[in-house]
DNA sequence: TTGTATCTGGAACGAACGTTCTATTATTTT
DNA sequence: AAAATAATAGAACGTTCGTTCCAGATACAA
């Protein structure tokens, strides 16, 4: 029939990731999207559709892949606790680490574009409640193992250690005092008992 | 000599925080500038300089504002942990409330903006120094009193409070069920002891 | 080979952006 | 009255934006 395709859908998206995720929704421009998933400016818009269309994809992407690997990362035969502390930890690595400090991309579009984006917002629900829905498994079973001791019910425990991740996110940007953080993800992680 | 201002200086500044509250910088243009604070364009340049100059004055201006209440706050002589609780539950009360969830205008400043933009992360390390700092006061007077029990440093449990606050910002974004926030408050506020 | 679809480069679109300029009117002090 | 500053309105600046159109080169299936 016709010539195929010669980039990866996915593979190219994901160069679209970095650069939104580098730059912000309106802080990205389309000559930066060109140059960063190189591929011609028309593909783009044969393949993914507008600037916007192609961030929601993007967005979905992204919460896809992390979910996953968080889904992957619980399921590990570990105490719970400790599950919970290592992803902490990875988390407060990448802040300094990271030159760009980009933190969540998920977060970043929700306060970039919530309440003005109905599409952002949706994605943006969805994937906190992945999120909080993985802490719940977790703080259920480190309840019944009897790891975590804390009296209060498990669904605030699991928001709060939500809370803990999206807070980290924010002052992350100004604060990459590793000690600090490691302190404070202590005390946030003592809740549990 | 000449002819007097006829707008107030601050007043006017607070009508331009309210437009980049809502809409974030990059989401603001001039015209929903001159609109909202009802002078002259050129008024604006005259008086406040450029949109980024006027930007990192409306972040001080609104910085040094919400920690002077907070500091009141805080000067009331009640508990301590009380005054954690009264003042994260008006946090909570405001999430529901306010119909364009704007949250905090730094947090929101922060994550649009750095690390493309040195200005405005020295306004928000500012800004997150001194909620630690009021945060930590409060904190030690807790420990002195034998109001918080934690074997936490108060720095860890300082450091913690600020972050349940910025992650209350970014989840308030999509989570409006006051109830779920107020368990998770809980949780988070157990850590005291 | 022919037809169909893909990729590329470049040009162009109208619209919006931040900013500057000019001209005019208004208000106050010397 | 004269001088100086403030405010207003409107036009214009050059750029950049997202998007569209076009023409030509490329690749593959029928």
């Amino acid at each position: 029939m016709s010539r195929q395709k010669e980039f990866e859908r996915e593979e190219v998206l994901e160069k679209a990731l970095e650069v939104f995720w580098c730059n912000g929704y309106n802080g990205t421009s389309f000559q930066n999207l060109t140059e960063g998933m190189c591929i011609n400016r028309q593909s783009i818009y044969d393949t993914y559709g507008d600037k916007h269309t192609l961030f929601v994809e993007v967005l979905n992407h992204y919460s896809e892949k992390t979910s996953a690997l968080l889904r992957e990362h619980f399921a590990q035969e570990k105490p719970v606790k400790e599950l919970f502390r290592i992803h902490f930890e990875k988390a407060i690595s990448n802040i300094g680490t990271d030159p760009k400090s980009k933190g969540c991309l998920i977060s970043n579009a929700a306060l970039e574009m919530i309440p003005h984006d109905a599409a952002v917002k949706k994605v943006a629900q969805k994937s906190m409640d992945d999120l909080y829905h993985i802490f719940l498994d977790a703080v259920r079973r480190g309840i019944k193992n009897k790891e975590i001791t804390s009296p209060q019910p498990a669904e605030a425990l699991a928001l709060h250690l939500v809370n803990t991740m999206q807070g980290m996110n924010t002052i992350g940007k100004t604060i990459s005092d590793k000690k600090r953080l490691l302190a404070m993800m202590d005390a946030a992680l003592s809740v549990l008992g």
